[in-house]
DNA sequence: CTAGACCTTGCCGTCGGCGTGAACGCCAAT
DNA sequence: ATTGGCGTTCACGCCGACGGCAAGGTCTAG
């Protein structure tokens, strides 16, 4: 399999592979004209990076999980350097979650201050009164 | 007020002041020697800045913030157009929020699934046994 | 033989928010 | 007069994950 043809059946683009290569992350056998060869298992390699990517991953903190691959074992996640990068990640989302919801609570409440100043005149009852 | 005092005052680097005037938020009259002068409706507007940043915004969207306190307004959020880009914000991290929840479910579901992959036997009925 | 569809390497550009350094000017104190 | 501590402009560097382009090589079909 050529670069092109991975790069479609993974859903990304050939340049994305050769960058993955460039970090070592997807290293590639060549044939005799210099082309990049590809089998099966770096399908499954390019399919591993895009899903952790898609969980926020780097590409760095992929690494782990694609040489766990490469060593054989049936997940990324087999190995104990990937579980710490789960761990790790999950710590992160975690600490942006409880940043943002702080983030959330602070611009809402500031949007609300603006929205009272701007109308200071809220009547309601006397629209409820007209007979 | 020269920029190092406003700089010192609003917690920031010269630098960034600088920075700030390339962009067109914080203009500076200038003395006959060419040094920047600062005014405390300066430091209001830097403050106004560094607020809005630390709740996420560019610094493109504290721009109707500092516009708004330069107009006059007592607040920098006295302007629809602050109004709408709180709005806005506010929004966006809604999907933040939203999207980090479910990376979060998804992380901590892997992360199971692998825990339990490397530990195949988990015999709690046989520590509890023994007598 | 040639078109065109693929591949190669190499290198600059993008985005935001400045940091950092060069090379220089201005001013007060010693 | 000089030192030191301000200020000025200019311009490149950084981070991540590629995009895009140039200039060329390779293979296949017609």
């Amino acid at each position: 399999m050529r670069i092109g043809e991975l790069a479609e059946r993974a859903g990304v683009s050939p340049r994305a592979l050769r960058h993955y290569e460039e970090l070592g992350l997807l290293p590639a056998r060549r044939r005799a004209n210099g082309y990049r060869t590809y089998g099966e298992e770096d399908l499954r390699a390019v399919t591993e990076i895009r899903t952790l990517v898609g969980l926020g991953l780097s590409l760095e903190e992929t690494r782990p999980f694609v040489e766990c691959l490469r060593a054989g074992h049936p997940s990324g996640a087999s190995c104990a350097d990937s579980i710490a990068v789960y761990r790790q990640k999950l710590a992160e989302v975690d600490a942006s979650l409880a940043r943002l919801g702080a983030v959330r609570v602070e611009l809402e409440a500031q949007l609300h201050a603006a929205l009272r100043e701007r109308a200071p005149v809220p009547r309601c009852e006397l629209t409820l009164e007209e007979p």
